[in-house]
RNA sequence: GGAGAGAUGACCGAGCGGUUUAAGGUGCACGCCUGGAAAGCGUGUGUACUCCAAAAGGGUACCGAGGGUUCGAAUCCCUCUCUCUCCGCCA
């Protein structure tokens, strides 16, 4: 939610921002709107003054016997008033809401401008500046590879569930659980993060607190009884400090949850439908800051260092990309985006997102600091990114590690989490 | 799922239709007292919006949430949410 007070004042900067993310917003609505709202708030509170006004004044007269009718008769007279007033009033907080709560976040100056992911910065590549060198023989696709070793099963997932649902056997779904567990312990044991496991349901509340909602609904499953299943744990885990006041020498909270995430794609139709990239239901380890306004710069530098440790740490190749303006999520005031070498398409494919939101979802959330100085309270930082998307990092290991033979080797640091095995082999058709 | 009890400020807790500002306590902050401290005494102590050029200072709303009754609701009525106790069921 951007700031009204903001918007009142300079209204012109942030249109000025918001045009730099590719689409036009007229504030005009909303300055109106809002000018509305003050006006009858004003003449609101004025009558509400002298409601309380008059019926202490009765309550005072009856004490002692006294005669009230004539301040009875001025109430006769407020009643309705007051009540058409307070529910004008209301609509028009409601519409003032409506719409600044469809404003998606002001890029920071320091984003690149651009229309769309084409016009991204690459900031940075790892191992080295160049493209990865090819593999020796022809490089096969993930699920070709992972079909061939039996660990993923496409069939079985369009059969129990639908498209894009897959199983994972064997090795794959110890492969899977290893990753998830190298992660949070590198995360909780070298990072400093604090491990979380939320519920993979939350309400309404929350999806409009990191600004899923109102705009976002169609993207999302819904359960029964408005609760929806989460398509990040960003979703449980910021909304951890919804409606808080938190002493600011608690910040800044760094905490690291895994969750499955359930997406609906809904605007992806025919977009990687093979294979394990786009999935409705997907694991990830989600990394989330909460901080002091003047340091969640600096903790996006370091979330993003802290997603790439895992990469180096498993040695697959990838890059890190700075989102130009045209190319930000609705929250976000900047983002990285980690892409991953991946051999079987030839290409960096997005494997985790790392944004600062700056006081965007804090003040969607009303989630606060208290200042130890001067006692002042205001909105909290929030950032979030993955650390990593697991199923794309077990994509890029498939494809990264795979032999000649159709061989995958387990990446040295996963080794421990899969109980020794250290090649995963082609099971031989009968 | 059934039965019951609850939800009040940072915390505990009173209030159950009006007697201006939610009693009292704890905590916290500041001051007095003290050689220093403790104790004691005094003062202050939330959030959001809004009025005012700003400050000072006002106003309104908020006693789990939303409706209702009433001239007036923390207090009465309805619906919902959550917590606790017992029973049932369950991983």
């Amino acid at each position: 939610m951007l700031d009204l007070k903001l918007i009142r004042e300079d209204p012109a900067w942030v249109e000025g921002r918001l045009q730099s993310r590719g689409k036009g917003h007229d504030l005009q609505k909303v300055h109106l709107l809002e000018q509305e709202k003050r006006a009858i708030q004003a003449e609101t509170e004025a009558l509400q003054a002298r409601r309380n006004a008059i019926s202490r004044e009765i309550g005072h007269l009856k004490a002692q016997q006294g005669d009230a009718s004539a301040l009875l008769e001025e109430m006769q007279g407020l009643g309705p008033r007051l009540k058409a007033l307070e529910l004008l009033l209301r609509s028009k907080e409601e519409a003032v809401g409506e719409v600044v709560s469809q404003l998606p976040n002001l890029p920071d100056l320091s984003v690149p401008m651009g229309r769309d992911e084409n016009e991204n910065v690459e900031l940075r590549r790892w191992p080295a500046a160049s493209e990865p060198e090819p593999l020796p023989f022809p490089a096969q696709s993930h699920w070709d590879i992972g079909e061939r070793l039996g660990v993923l099963d496409f069939d079985a997932g369009a059969l129990v569930a639908g498209a894009r649902f897959t199983v994972l056997r064997g090795g794959g779904a110890r492969l899977s659980r290893a990753l998830i567990n190298f992660m949070l312990d590198l995360h909780t044991a070298e990072h400093g993060y604090t491990e979380v496991l939320p519920p993979f349901l939350v309400n309404r509340e929350s999806l409009f607190g990191t600004g899923q909602l109102p705009k976002f609904e169609e993207d999302l499953f819904a359960a029964s009884d408005d609760f929806f299943l989460i398509p990040t744990a960003e979703v449980p885990v910021t909304n951890l400090v919804r409606g808080q006041i938190v002493e600011e020498e608690q910040l800044p909270l760094r905490m690291v949850a895994w969750t499955s995430c359930f997406r609906r794609e809904a605007g992806a139709a025919g977009k990687d439908t093979r294979g394990l990239i786009r999935q409705h239901q997907f694991d990830k380890v989600e990394l989330v800051w909460i901080t002091r306004p003047e340091e969640s710069e600096a903790a996006l530098e370091q979330l993003t260092r802290d997603a790439e440790a895992v990469l180096k740490r498993l040695e697959l190749p990838f890059r890190t990309v700075a989102l130009c303006t045209g190319d930000l999520g609705f929250a976000a005031r900047k983002t990285y985006d980690l892409e991953v070498w991946l051999p079987g398409q030839g290409r960096y494919r997005e494997i985790s997102s790392c944004s600062n939101t700056g006081d965007f979802q804090a003040r969607r959330m009303q989630a606060r600091l208290r200042r130890k100085e001067g006692k002042k309270v205001e909105p909290v930082h929030t950032l979030n990114g993955s650390g990593l998307a697991v199923g794309r990092t077990l994509v890029a290991v498939l494809e990264n590690y795979q032999q000649a033979d159709g061989s995958v080797v387990i990446p040295d640091v996963l080794r421990p989490y899969m109980g020794g095995v250290s090649l995963l082999e082609p099971v031989v058709k009968k």
